[in-house]
DNA sequence: CAAAATTAAATTGCGCACAATTAAATTGGC
DNA sequence: GCCAATTTAATTGTGCGCAATTTAATTTTG
């Protein structure tokens, strides 16, 4: 502990980040228990109800993952009848994502999440929305270097 | 699409929160990697430069962690001789984690990190001290109900 | 004191997250 | 038209993160 610089836990910008994300997710988690999915492939259905037909690659440019973690999260959404996914005919190197019929269904009993949520978390919406931009703009300036 | 409460990606809080966390861990990772370790060790062993011989129990409380995730990560890192993992004589169920050489040796290099850590984020520090005031705030309501 | 309850860590199992590599299809250059 | 380069997913391997269970030690209770 001699040195002044050593790195220390309450500095860190990252570490709360890092956790509140983990404690929103686990806000998150008895919802969507219910409809049988995980945060992350909570994310994949919203991307699907707002439009389906996408490839991987686009789903992975709009979460910020790549076919590694996509493949096999996928597979799983498919094997539970949410999802299917289809080799492109003039391009069978790409694959489209599409609702599939209780990929539809969970749609509606997803639209209760979100007031849920926002009940538990008991913060006011402009404060959420000031925290937003906040991360969105610092978000940005990092994607630009 | 039919219903106007359909969750969107864009309405999201949980979401910019969640990709942040990445990509400011992602930042850490060539630094991080040149020091061989993850970004979670890296937060075991600030906590234990700041003092060690705590218990696996007491880490997590800091980390937000159980013992699921600690004792195979705590084991990783004894086994690159930063940690000693030692059972107590007067509980044996207890383990304290105390600093190896290789791990006080490390703190000297991690000495470097926050500040280019700070350079490559490119952001007023005033703005990042703001942003995790906000942040720690709605972690503390998010804990205390 | 012995049985029950509690506590601490470890284990098991599953699902991300990501780097690195591979396989297959397509495109571009000559 | 053919070969090299590129593109798209899939695969492989490692390390979290967390729920649920297990194991072992300690504490509490009757």
């Amino acid at each position: 502990m001699e040195n002044p610089k050593t790195p220390k836990l309450e500095n860190q910008i990252c570490f709360p980040l890092y956790v509140i994300a983990k404690e929103i997710t686990g806000l998150y988690r008895p919802f969507l228990d219910e409809l049988d999915i995980t945060y992350p492939q909570y994310l994949v259905m919203m991307i699907l109800w707002d439009g389906d037909g996408l490839t991987v690659t686009h789903i992975g440019e709009k979460l910020f993952l790549d076919s590694g973690t996509l493949t096999p999260l996928l597979k799983r959404l498919e094997s539970k009848g949410f999802i299917i996914r289809k080799r492109k005919k003039e391009d069978e190197r790409v694959v489209e994502v599409f609702l599939d019929e209780a990929g539809k269904e969970l749609q509606q009993k997803a639209c209760e999440i979100p007031g849920k949520i926002q009940e538990r978390l008991g913060i006011q919406p402009e404060e959420l929305l000031h925290l937003k931009d906040t991360v969105l703009k610092i978000l940005n300036k990092i994607e630009h270097k």
